[in-house]
DNA sequence: TGGTAGAATTTGAGTACGCAAAGAAAGATA
DNA sequence: TATCTTTCTTTGCGTACTCAAATTCTACCA
């Protein structure tokens, strides 16, 4: 229950924070995840197992990206049924431009409230759940998406 | 991160389970509150604060419980702005139907995977986290709901 | 006594998903 | 080579929310 509530709260939160970068919680992962690739793309199945979402999510969720012109479409050369999104360099600014602000704010979250032991100890208990262990991905995209972004922009 | 995967399961896989009662997470935890409430009522306002809804959302959420006869509207005598939601014996039959599958269901997801330290602990973790505390409620009403069921059908 | 500020609720419009079904293409089998 | 199954993606339809605005009522204050 304590789990179901504190999400319901960030997310209202973090959502309303990214609305300024017009950006959604989703969104924010999604462009982590490319930022994070080494190629800036994904097959758009492995970026719904990642975002633990369904395939009509992921298709609905990059028509709006795409429709900000924050990823594009890359069809793949080997297998016409795959379709990989890619990050643009809009996107990647966007992403810098809400990372400053989500990491400010995650840190002021949790930094408050917990002690870094306690924190760790919190992710690792986390992590136990189903899906939420570090199989598919770090467990913080975002720190090393945010790496991504400097990298990109040549800094 | 790990906080909003985990919550992207489990609802996914309560829903699912919930589902074969007819049932959402929401309804569920909207019913827990109605039932563990001494009178069996509550202000559609509170039920909007113990569940993290904006009043909108419980106004839906109440229409669909009360086209299936789950709960009913009160008016209130000394303030004609306020409606209670009123929780029926079929609700009341419908939650302890779903309770025990329901609680079940999260003793196999916890019980597996933490011990009762662990489990404690990281209730505590998270009950600091903003909204997640017990302020307006206790830590698992489903509990005490599934009491209050038993005592209202006499058993 | 009337006017105004505030609270509880509903409604309209929009969004972000989910599920199930359909389409297109790859690989397997005969 | 022809068909059959599986994989990846999209689309239609439904649901559960959100926010902003409108409504109704209470409470306070001149």
């Amino acid at each position: 229950m304590r789990l179901l509530r504190a999400h319901a709260n960030m997310t209202r939160d973090f959502n309303a924070e990214l609305q300024s970068h017009g950006l959604t919680v989703t969104d924010f992962e999604a462009l982590s995840r490319l930022a994070e690739s080494p190629t800036g793309s994904l097959r758009r199945v492995d970026l719904a197992a990642a975002l633990r979402l369904t395939p009509s999510g992921v298709t609905r969720l990059l028509d709006g990206l795409q429709g900000c012109g924050l990823v594009c479409k890359e069809a793949c050369s080997t297998d016409a049924r795959v379709s990989y999104a890619h990050i643009t360099d809009k996107g990647r600014e966007r992403l810098a431009g809400a990372a400053s602000t989500h990491l400010e704010a995650l840190e002021g979250l949790f930094g408050e409230r917990f002690s870094p032991q306690e924190l760790s100890a919190l992710c690792e208990l986390l992590g136990r759940l189903p899906g939420a262990g570090g199989d598919e991905g770090p467990a913080c995209p975002a720190l090393n998406a945010a790496d991504g972004v400097a990298a990109a922009k040549g800094t």
